[in-house]
DNA sequence: CCCTTTTCACCTAGGTGGTAAGAT
DNA sequence: ATCTTACCACCTAGGTGAAAAGGG
């Protein structure tokens, strides 16, 4: 599924007329699996599970130019996760019940034949840490349910307030 | 609205690697307006309208390497055309009651400094005359209607048989 | 007991021709 | 008389959490 709320950046300081690609990334917060205690709390279960396939996805609208990618706020909502070792779909694959910290990723598309060599100095990753999450395939919290509802347009259907509450 | 049915070509012959923008336009068949009698048959109502602002469409997968253009039918189903003389959502605008051809073109991206030089051989234009047809704000042709509603899936509310009739 | 899977009603978002009213 | 516009019911396509069933 989708994630949400989705992530979004406003980007400063691209070389307008540059290509570049963007793509995030989604890298365990530490070795551990978890489990819910009495729909309250976070408890560790024990050492994480075996690492899922390393995924990334590219926002769709790359490659396109600094002066594109600047003039509003770029947004990944097509960004999917899911927990299927085996997904053909290109979804990022991640554990359920682990922790993950998205990561963002800028790459300049560098016209020179020998771009290569210059791979390190054309790519920078950004991380922010309050995006981090664990992983779930059910809530395992009735508050995070409620944020949900009240957010996701899609999810109008189980309101039962002013969307302005 | 959509133009329908799509157009959509297969392509070969492209280099698998180099990157090519892929876009529409439609020029006029003739300098004709038309009118339709009694809804059954076109008769030449006049002179053409002063012609509508030459607008292109790209393709929205553009650019992409030939290897990706090649491997499916590449289709232009989201094209729209518009009678709007100001329409700002960049369709395609046509004049109502009269005909056009639509075109196809296909523009190597030039890696070269100078690619400007080489703009004439970048470039290839194809047209297919069948796809030829008469703009309208509504059908004049019942048969035409009951063609768009046997094939577009969007218009099966309007069906009355099965679909494979 | 806790997590995962599947199905579902209920939404968003937007593409159809029908239809009635308006324009020339 | 003929064409255009605006609105509508009815679709496609797909994103929600709920709920029930399944698994360890």
């Amino acid at each position: 599924r989708r994630m949400f709320p989705t992530f979004q950046v406003k980007i400063f300081g691209m070389d307008p007329m540059a290509d570049y690609m963007l793509l995030m990334d989604f890298v365990p917060v530490d070795d551990k699996r978890y489990y819910a205690f009495h729909s309250s709390s976070w408890l560790v279960a024990g050492k994480a599970d075996p690492a899922t396939p390393g995924r990334v996805h590219y926002h769709p609208d790359s490659p396109a130019k600094g002066a594109q990618w600047m003039k509003q706020i770029v947004s990944f909502d097509k960004l999917k996760l899911t927990n299927n070792l085996l997904d053909d779909n290109g979804h990022i694959i991640l554990n359920s019940m682990h922790r993950y910290q998205p990561r963002f990723h800028v790459v300049y598309v560098d016209p020179r034949k020998d771009s290569e060599k210059y791979a390190e100095e054309n790519f920078k990753t950004f991380v922010f840490e309050e995006t981090r999450f664990t992983a779930v395939t059910a809530y395992q919290n009735h508050r995070i349910t409620q944020l949900k509802i009240a957010s996701n347009p899609f999810a109008k259907g189980f309101r039962d307030c002013d969307p302005e509450d």
